[in-house]
RNA sequence: GGGCGCUUAGCUCAGCCUGGUCAGAGCGUCUCCCUUACAAGGAGAAGGCCGGGGGUUCGAAUCCCUCAGCGCCCACCA
């Protein structure tokens, strides 16, 4: 027994920090069957710039879990990861070090950031790939120090021996060979089509990566010339894509148009003729019942070009500026080249946004424009990341068919426990609206390769429909370093040799594997078959349609079952005003402060308290709460542990009554656990503890002083409350609990057993109503003297309990025990018919100073 | 437009599934107390027609219907 003089929560995120690294308190043991693991799915976070609270919330929220689950017994496979691959590390790395990646520019060994020459008023300098590359990798190493340094102050159970990146070695292998695994059997596919598209970022995104915003447009009335000398009016909000009008799309049972169907009519201004076609996608309603058909405004557009087998007219260039066209050339066919060829010219070089106020005016000079624009705001998709709308632009991508697969994704969507239940409903209407298959590609730089090259024929033509893949061992491979089988390096972008596929694969792609990368798949297949299917996914609400999405689709894909049965949703941090944080508000606080302030027990008891799908607003008051509890987690050990009396069986009715208490207080928490329901185990832990330590060691600590058997029943009693209850307080505040633990127990409180009702079967029989009425008559008495305003040593001469009979009984074996904590001189019973207790308590005459 | 969640003391939230000691907790406010675990403490008090309306029931914060507000998810940009 070692209980300090002056307890203290200054120093012990460092002390046991150190010391669980030191003893590998949380190491995995691998040689545990699947049955005895419990495997969690952690969550990279994105590696860019600093953490933030919300990291706190959700990683807490799993560390709780895997400490229940491995007092429980369980071995807990607990990795950790950094997310650093993708395109936010690249644009953290052009604004850290203002450079922008030029893939043609050559690798330089000499390459050297510090000493950069920035031309002037240049944002930035091109560099190459390669070096490009270097500096992300150089970037989130520093990165990531930072982030494990936080993420070993919170306390998180993590095995750091598995730790992984989703740029490392083993994760660019995993990507490639799922790929390649995907290539094998038909499930993955290259195709030239339009694409949703990022002018800036001058890449493909795929439907998840897609949000609507909210965006002023107007509706311009524009007027086709039908053949006959009349005309025809269509509302558009993308008048710069006339040119691009490949058709006049109206409904099948529109009667208005339907006589035209077939017929042809002439754009404005670019006078090509186009026909007027029906489609059931057409809506009477919209606009004047008729719409053009532009390659491509939308995807809407997409369906009807493919559907209608229209030709192509592509105006949009993949930097969003409309590119120079010869009108009159074969495909577009205009009746006026020169007039047409002349407009063409002043739109050339133009963003999309600038030339549709050029059309416009040129069409009302062209008296094509029927009234003024009218304003509207609609609905625009952009990519998440990205701040100008998305152009479909034909390319070609590789895709990963999801369509196909909607209704057993549905199925196993229900299939997966879902905490809270309703989270699954956001996944359901997801994968219900799927409307593309996964573009995977991404023409970035700072991710996984796709691990393909393609034969470029006698004529210089690249064949992408035979791609040539590498062997299975030689993975991870750079496509645009290393040589395909059977090629020299000489033969690179020759007549007759190969090119490499020059694309990165979407950040999904790799982080869709992360429990495969994590359990070293088809690397250590007997770890990997000791940890999958795994138990646990946790994540943010965010993320449902991506990590989560993508995740169930690849396990689906590739072992044809779930890759986890549960998962676990946490919700996002507000700030105190409830509004959501971000960097662009200013709000976001930085957690190492926070950290400080309060000491991590005292973070994690907020995170704690926050249920699971629930937006949890920062609250430094509930932390403050948290290190209140840690502190007095520290002081009632010290008093139960610091006796000097004896311990001995709990033999007392009032001793045995609490751990009757506690026994139900820990079926409740232990089955909220079960559930997934930490801050109810929370709530009702510290509902039980707060008791405890204001009326149980009130009511013991004269007994308990005084020594003898009965002091023996109330020390015994003590200390098997407080070994039950450092371990249930264990999860929530690990410092505080194993430094209490450490004066008197071995090992660590992290490896003990999770209590069990059993190690409190000395209460048996014991009736838990008795510790409530004397810890009731305490409180009555107390009640009077705080109003009285008198201090608590004041005796009460008389305390007089009105109650049912069984109660008065309960009362009488207590009652020595209320009667010295509550200084009374007398204590009457009186029995009572009624339900209400009653306490009437006199004090005794307080002398006048 | 479809869906989900929320609305309970000044604040943050529990209770609702399984109607009846459920009207609760903490913070904040106010009052008091240096009590041999704890004054960077502790004890206590005041505070709410449980969003509005209707219904079921002996009884509704709790079940049903409806309306409103807030938040989120999803939806083919004419």
């Amino acid at each position: 027994m070692d209980v300090p003089e002056k307890p203290s929560l200054d120093g012990l995120e460092a002390k046991w920090g150190e010391w669980w690294e030191a003893t590998g308190t949380y190491r995995f043991d691998r040689s545990k069957s699947r049955e005895q693991i419990f495997s969690i799915d952690t969550p990279p976070p994105t590696v860019s710039g600093s953490l933030h609270v919300g990291h706190v919330l959700s990683f807490t929220h799993t560390d709780l879990v895997a400490r229940y689950h491995r007092m429980r017994g369980r071995e807990v496979f607990y990795p950790i990861g950094w997310d650093d691959n993708g395109l936010a590390t690249e644009r953290r790395v052009q604004n850290y070090f203002g450079v922008r990646c030029e893939p043609a520019i050559p690798y330089d060994p000499d390459f050297d950031v510090s000493s950069l020459e920035r031309p002037d008023g240049a944002e930035s300098v091109a560099i190459g790939r390669g070096n490009f590359i270097e500096l992300c990798d150089r970037l989130t190493v520093e990165d990531e120090r930072v982030f494990e340094e936080l993420f070993r102050l919170l306390g998180l159970s993590v095995d750091w021996s598995y730790l992984y990146t989703t740029i490392g070695e083993r994760s660019r292998r995993i990507s490639q060979l799922g790929f390649l695994r995907l290539l094998r059997r038909e499930l993955a596919y290259s195709a030239e089509a339009p694409t949703m598209w990022d002018v800036d970022f001058r890449t493909a995104v795929a439907q998840a990566e897609i949000e609507d915003r909210e965006l002023d447009g107007l509706y311009h009335r524009v007027l086709f010339d039908r053949e006959d000398g009349a005309t025809i009016q269509i509302e558009t909000s993308r008048p710069e894509l006339i040119p691009a009008c490949v058709a006049l799309v109206t409904h099948p049972s529109d009667e208005r148009y339907t006589p035209l169907v077939g017929s042809t009519v002439l754009t404005p201004l670019f006078r090509i003729p186009v026909p007027v076609v029906a489609h059931e996608l057409a809506e009477p309603e919209k606009g004047t019942g008729i719409a053009m058909v532009c390659t491509f405004g939308d995807l809407t557009d997409v369906t009807w070009w493919r559907e209608l087998g229209l030709p192509l007219r592509v105006v949009v260039e993949r930097d969003g500026r409309i590119g120079g066209r010869d009108l009159g050339a074969p495909g577009w066919g205009s009746r006026d080249p020169v007039a047409a060829n002349a407009v063409m010219a002043e739109l050339t070089g133009l963003s999309v946004k600038k030339a549709r106020g050029k059309v416009a005016e040129m069409l009302r000079g062209a008296g094509a424009l029927v009234g003024e624009p009218e304003p509207v705001r609609h609905a625009v998709k952009f990519y998440e990341k990205g701040e100008r709308p998305l152009e479909v632009i034909t390319s070609r991508q590789w895709f990963v068919p999801t369509l196909r697969f909607r209704d057993r994704l549905l199925e196993r969507g229900a299939e997966l426990s879902w905490h809270p239940a309703y989270m699954g409903a956001r996944y359901r209407s997801w994968v219900e609206n799927l409307n593309q298959d996964w573009c995977i590609s991404r023409q970035r730089f700072f991710g996984v390769p796709f691990p393909v090259w393609y034969p470029i024929d006698e004529r210089g033509r690249v064949r992408y429909d035979e791609p040539i893949v590498p062997d299975e061992a030689a993975l991870p491979v750079d496509p645009q370093s290393d040589v395909p089988p059977g090629f020299t390096a000489e033969q690179r972008g020759m007549p007759g040799g190969f090119v490499g596929d020059p694309d990165v694969m979407d950040t999904w792609a790799t982080s869709s594997l992360t429990p495969q990368i994590a359990g070293r798949w088809e690397e250590d297949p007997d770890l990997f078959g000791r940890l999958f299917p795994m138990d646990l996914r946790p994540q943010a609400h965010d993320i449902i349609r991506t990590w989560l999405f993508y995740t169930v689709f690849r396990s689906e894909l590739e072992f044809g079952t779930l890759p986890w049965s549960d998962a676990a949703i946490s919700g996002f941090v507000l700030d105190p005003d409830r509004k959501k944080m971000s960097k662009s508000k200013g709000n976001v606080i930085v957690p190492h402060e926070v950290f400080e302030r309060h000491s991590s027990d005292a973070v994690r008891y907020w995170a704690g308290s926050a249920r699971l799908g629930i937006d949890a607003a920062f609250d430094e008051k509930q932390m403050k709460d948290g290190r209140r509890l840690a502190i007095k987690i520290l002081n009632a050990s010290k008093f139960a542990l610091g006796m000097g009396t004896e311990p001995a069986e709990p033999a007392a009715p009032l001793d045995r009554s609490m751990l009757a208490t506690l026994r139900g207080v820990l079926r409740e928490v232990t089955e909220a656990f079960d559930a997934y329901e930490h801050a109810r185990a929370l709530s009702l832990l510290e509902r039980f503890f707060w008791g405890f330590t204001d009326d149980y060691l009130e009511l013991v600590k004269p007994r308990a002083y005084a020594g003898g058997q009965a002091g023996g029943s109330a020390v015994g009693a003590l200390r098997t409350a407080l070994d039950v209850l450092l371990r249930a307080f264990a999860p929530f505040q690990p410092y505080v609990t194993e430094e209490v633990w450490s004066w008197w127990r071995e090992g660590s409180v992290h490896r003990s057993a999770w209590p069990t009702e059993d190690e409190l079967a000395v209460s048996d029989g014991a009736e838990p109503e008795v510790y409530e009425v004397a810890a009731a008559v305490l409180g009555a008495v107390r009640r009077e003297k705080a109003l009285a305003k008198v201090s608590l040593r004041v005796p009460a001469t008389l305390v007089t309990v009105h109650d049912l009979p069984p109660y008065l009984e309960m009362i009488g074996v207590a009652e020595a025990d209320i009667r010295e904590a509550g200084k009374i001189e007398e204590l009457r019973t009186v029995p009572s018919g009624e339900g209400a207790r009653r306490v009437d308590v006199v004090l005794a005459e307080i002398q006048p100073d």
